[in-house]
DNA sequence: ACTGGTATATAGTATCGCTAAGTAGCATCA
DNA sequence: TGATGCTACTTAGCGATACTATATACCAGT
């Protein structure tokens, strides 16, 4: 899927915090799965901003681990904070979609011209 | 909701550009009804900078008539290239919203850590 | 005159994801 | 040995979008 860039804001952040809720990762990691998920574009810069934002923001953990498979890596875990903020993030996916399906799904009345 | 733009983004065109194509609207009206939608924190300033777009990006087309309830609106109908970008929009939100939901109803398993 | 609802416009701001480039560890293979 | 490629992290700058704030203006009722 093309251009989806706009629609992503202000959920990728929530789905990086939903695979981090999954267990310890790690960004390159989590951008390998955004990728599987569909997100076919997600490239390590933009997951690293947001891990970024997510450390200045203090709602994870951090752990440095060295890698066989390259530099070491470091793995993220949410805290109290993060799993508040998870919590707050599906409460306004809810809220949003299901609004944009209620207006999908025909719901919506033109108001009558005065 | 509190705190809902930056899920907005993206999205909120795409609602402007759906309740158009129900029936020529101006842009106070199509607050209103982004409010009774239950986006209750959008105002005019908002829309107004989307059907600015919109003209610019030629996907409407517009007439003016006088109200005798305040100045004169500007109504708004989509034309073929709207349409065809409603269709789009549709087909994306369809895209991104069953992702997150796949998401969100832990399909995705964490990978194994080598 | 004043207030409030209706109606449009726009300059400036903040946020977020993306682009692009750099650094670095490790394995494989010519 | 050095070249390539995958793994892994970082960051400066960009573009798009919604929001803030303010201005202008028409009209009705008090």
């Amino acid at each position: 899927m093309e251009n989806i860039t706009e629609m992503l804001k202000g959920v990728l952040e929530g789905c990086v915090l939903e695979i981090i809720s999954r267990g310890e990762t790690y960004g390159y990691e989590i951008t390998q799965q955004l990728r599987e998920l569909g997100f076919t574009d997600v490239v390590e810069g933009t997951v690293y901003t947001i891990t970024m934002r997510l450390e200045k923001n203090n709602l994870v953990d951090i752990e440095k681990k060295p890698s066989t498979m390259g530099p070491p890596r470091k793995f993220y875990t949410l805290n109290a904070a993060g799993k508040e903020q998870l919590k707050i993030f599906w409460k306004k996916w809810e809220f949003v979609s299901s609004k944009i399906n209620e207006l999908k799904t025909n719901k919506i009345k033109r108001r009558e011209v005065k």
